[in-house]
DNA sequence: CGCCAGGTGGGAT
DNA sequence: ATCCCACATGGC
């Protein structure tokens, strides 16, 4: 199942091309959002992984939208490298990010994120840290221990967020108790293990989540096989409108 | 107004 | 090991 949905996936919404980088917006082969449609190869100096890393924190349990705002910010106020975050006061940081939603945890792991890519420079920029060492860092969970791997190193590990679980559980791939090392062996057992995979796959869950298999499911037109439609509750609870008097 | 968003850590069980 | 909850802003 897994090796087939993927396929199925990228007719249905075309190659996403991630992870999204602000400051390459508009340079060849990036698209206006920083986006690199079709290309996983692009050269990632330090500068970009740090970049990538400071948005994976950011956009822990929040939109992407969100996350924009608070790298504008960021940008803007030319706090780019990680001596210019630790050269903020945790407050003027917290403000920066303000938008993207805990914003006193996220200013506070930043710093942290900052300490590890800063030191030892030379090695940290290129050569990908191992998982537990990203784990030991507060504020780093699987997930965004995971996209730092992927999407800044080229590490083959699958992401396994909110909206992977979700489209597993519907499809009936998984009951939902499961745990994150789990539910990557499922991938690395049913692909090759390639990052340019991995990231297009995943990138694919999460354009088929926000589109379709939302949390309130759109399921008209659905390019996945009805296999999950048993599953779904015919009307998903809503409270009724009220009143706003 | 209520729900949702590319989670995490810490404390209780 | 697992469950539960606080953490916060913005879009629809």
């Amino acid at each position: 199942m897994i090796a087939r949905l993927y396929p199925l996936l990228l007719r249905a919404y075309g190659p996403q091309g991630w992870w999204p980088l602000a400051s390459m917006a508009g340079h060849r082969g990036f698209d206006s959002r920083g986006y690199h449609p079709g290309s996983f190869s692009f050269p990632r100096t330090p500068a970009q992984r740090f970049e990538i890393a400071v948005g994976a924190v950011l956009t822990q349990n929040t939109s992407w939208g969100n996350v924009e705002k608070a790298l504008a910010a960021l940008a803007s106020a030319g706090v780019r490298t990680p001596a210019d975050l630790l050269g903020c006061t945790g407050e003027r940081l917290a403000g920066l990010v303000r938008s993207s939603g805990y914003h006193n945890q996220k200013a506070r792991t930043l710093r942290v994120l900052s300490v590890f890519f800063q030191a030892p420079a030379s090695l940290r920029a290129a050569s990908p840290p191992a998982r537990d060492e990203l784990l030991s860092l507060r504020g780093i969970g699987e997930e965004t221990a995971d996209s730092i791997l992927l999407y800044a190193f080229g590490r083959p590990v699958f992401i396994v967020d909110a909206y992977t679980r979700r489209l597993l559980q519907r499809i009936g791939v998984i009951g939902g108790r499961e745990s994150c090392r789990e539910i990557q062996a499922l991938f690395s057992d049913a692909l090759p293990r390639a990052h340019e995979l991995f990231n297009e796959y995943h990138a694919l869950i999460v354009a088929h989540a926000k589109a379709r298999c939302r949390a309130r499911p759109v399921c008209e037109g659905c390019p996945v096989p009805r296999c999950c439609a048993r599953r779904l509750p015919r009307h998903p609870p809503r409270h009724p409108p009220r009143s706003r008097t």
